[in-house]
RNA sequence: GUCCCUGUAGCUCAGCGGAAUAGAGCGGCUGCCUUCUAAGCAGCGGGUCGCAGGUUCGAAUCCUGCCAGGGACGCCA
């Protein structure tokens, strides 16, 4: 069990037991809040229960912070718990305690950081998503790089994670994106033809329509127009999606599943999912169409899930397809991953999931703002429509893999960012993502030495590691867990990339102040090469996390 | 007009289930390479936490209003 929740739970036994001996009135217990002091003098950890406590009880948090202190049971791994104004409890890591814990960590290797909260429940993450209409540009990088690191984090802390890519191979994009190819392919065969107003007008339709000729030559354009236009356009919607499959796998992105939207058509839940809507009465014919009556649920609108014309809205396959997910699948928690121009999409996705009889609690929306993307000041547009368009793989060609994603991951979801790629580029001895795989780096090296001279260190004795340097290091690496607790919780994986950044900083520290392979003590060296290797460890678990790699040598 | 996100150090951002002197990186300024990678270390300087109220013993954190930036309000997806 964490460390956390041991002396969380130690405090809540105490606060009961010392309620039970009448040492403290019978009041409701709070949620034991349990922080990590800024002051290293205020210990490791730090409750305000008693701050929390003072008003119900009526009494001074200092008496009653001493009162729950009396009934804290002797525990290995804390050496002190201390009363401190104006009401805290601080507990205090014990040093041989802390040191023994290297060996944990050595023993739990690639498990280390693993946490118990998800205890096998079935988590679908979905994300990225796009239309097969284009290739994908950086704002498309951000949700899939989140939603990788993601699956990697719930995947640590329990989940039994299925990573989803939706296709969007019906409706009027769908079309529009056809019609656009045949245009751009009658005219690379030297046929008059203009695009539709609503085409896709960027240069890679042309280039599209190009690759077709050169594998198929000119076959479509003998066929009848509607045919052709089909035919044709399926061969360039196989081609996008393999496009985009390679430009995220190039990131590190890869699926579980592709689902086909078309698929909830041919088996008929389209169907099941709107007769459900229809019995529960939320189905409303006015002016010629059908609509889900989201006002009924609170919603400011009410909204068309089947047009006039009898089409489907893109709102009516994403009931269908949510439907699949909770009712055919029976994912227990969805997460999706939108960028912010859905964000509109949210609440009333999330009324139809409860008017179809599941508790929309079960639904996460994670919207990842936008976006912008820049080449020092100046500004780059990224508009699928326009042919001026800058492609995620050109960024990944210019900046990297690693460098992509920890720029994305470094950031919450919640803020907008800038990509400056020529700051990505122009910082790259200085920056973040350097100095975190160079801490892995150099361990690499060291144990390499370590190799060279034929060290072993199996019988290393770890409660040599007592001073300050080396101390502080464990401290750190032993935070993984807690991290990987809280990203997932909060569905923040950008708080991997600042521990990973606070793990290196303490390995570099330690590193400069203790020399590990010595000729001087053998001893301390062996036990130093353990400590090593368990941050090794601590530190290659944060980087795949992220999706990034721990390289060996720099 | 309604709704969503954001506003913290010169810049980019953490912190926002309230609590002990507000953090990091970059940039600026000082020092540090005879031994495991200086893509490093140690230190200095830098902040009315957008503004105004409110709740609280205690607010960057919760509530209300306002201001600023971005986004969404389609029988597009």
């Amino acid at each position: 069990m964490a460390l956390r929740h041991k002396i969380i739970g130690l405090l809540t036994e105490a606060a009961a037991k010392a309620q039970a001996a009448g040492k403290l009135p019978a009041v409701t217990l709070p949620d034991v809040a349990l922080e990590h002091p800024q002051k290293p003098e205020h210990g490791d950890y730090a409750s305000s229960l008693p701050l929390k406590l003072a008003r119900a009880t009526r009494l001074k948090p200092l008496d009653i912070a001493g009162v729950i202190r009396k009934f804290i049971p002797a525990d290995p791994a804390i050496v002190s718990v201390a009363v401190a104004p104006p009401g805290f409890i601080n507990f205090t890591l014990d040093s041989d305690w802390l040191s023994r814990q290297v060996e944990e960590v050595l023993a739990s290797a690639e498990t280390f950081g693993n946490v118990d909260l998800g205890k096998g429940r079935r988590v679908q993450i979905e994300f990225v998503s796009v239309n097969p209409t284009g290739p994908l540009h950086v704002g498309h990088g951000r949700g899939a790089i989140l939603g990788s690191a993601l699956a990697n984090i719930l995947s640590a802390a329990g989940f039994a994670v299925e990573t989803e890519y939706y296709i969007n191979n019906a409706g009027s994009q769908i079309e529009a994106f056809k019609h656009s190819l045949y245009t751009r392919y009658q005219q690379a065969l030297g046929v008059d033809a203009e695009l539709p107003a609503n085409g896709y007008f960027g240069g890679y339709m042309a280039d599209l329509a190009q690759a077709i000729i050169a594998e198929d030559g000119d076959k479509y354009s003998r066929l009848p127009e509607v045919e052709a236009i089909d035919r044709l356009g399926e061969v360039g919607l196989k081609k996008m999606i393999g496009q985009i499959k390679t430009d995220l796998e190039r990131l590190g992105v890869t699926f579980d599943t592709w689902f086909s939207e078309r698929s909830l058509f041919k088996n008929g839940q389209y169907d099941t999912a709107m007769t459900l809507l229809k019995e529960g009465g939320y189905i409303a014919e006015k002016e010629t169409a059908t609509w889900f009556v989201s006002t009924a649920l609170g919603e400011n609108k009410d909204n068309v899930v089947v047009r006039s014309d009898g089409s489907p809205t893109y709102f009516a396959t994403d009931i269908a397809y949510h439907y699949n997910k909770f009712v055919e699948r029976k994912f227990d928690q969805v997460i999706n991953i939108w960028g912010a121009d859905h964000q509109g999409h949210v609440s009333r996705m999330k009324a139809v999931v409860g008017a179809m009889g599941i508790d929309p609690e079960r639904l996460k929306v994670i919207i990842s703002q936008m976006v912008t993307l820049r080449r020092g000041g100046e500004l780059v547009r990224i508009s699928k429509r326009s042919g001026d368009i800058i492609t995620l793989s050109e960024v990944v060609d210019e900046v990297g893999a690693d460098v992509s994603r920890f720029f994305f991951l470094a950031r919450s979801a919640d803020s907008q960012m800038d990509f400056d790629m020529e700051l990505a580029k122009k910082e790259s001895a200085e920056n973040p993502v350097y100095y975190v795989q160079y801490a892995h780096a150099r361990i690499a090296s060291i144990l390499t030495l370590a190799a060279e001279r034929k060290i072993d260190y199996a019988d290393g004795d770890v409660s040599l590691l007592t001073s300050e340097p080396e101390q502080s290091l464990i401290r750190k690496m032993l935070l993984l867990p807690e991290v990987v607790e809280m990203a997932a919780k909060s569905l923040g994986p950008h708080q991997l990339a600042y521990y990973a950044q606070e793990l290196a900083t303490m390995f570099h520290s330690f590193y400069k102040q203790c020399r590990v392979i010595s000729r001087d003590d053998a001893g301390l060296s062996k036990a130093r090469l353990k400590l090593v290797v368990a941050a090794k460890i601590a530190l290659s678990r944060c980087l795949h996390l992220m999706g990034m790699t721990a390289p060996d040598t720099m």
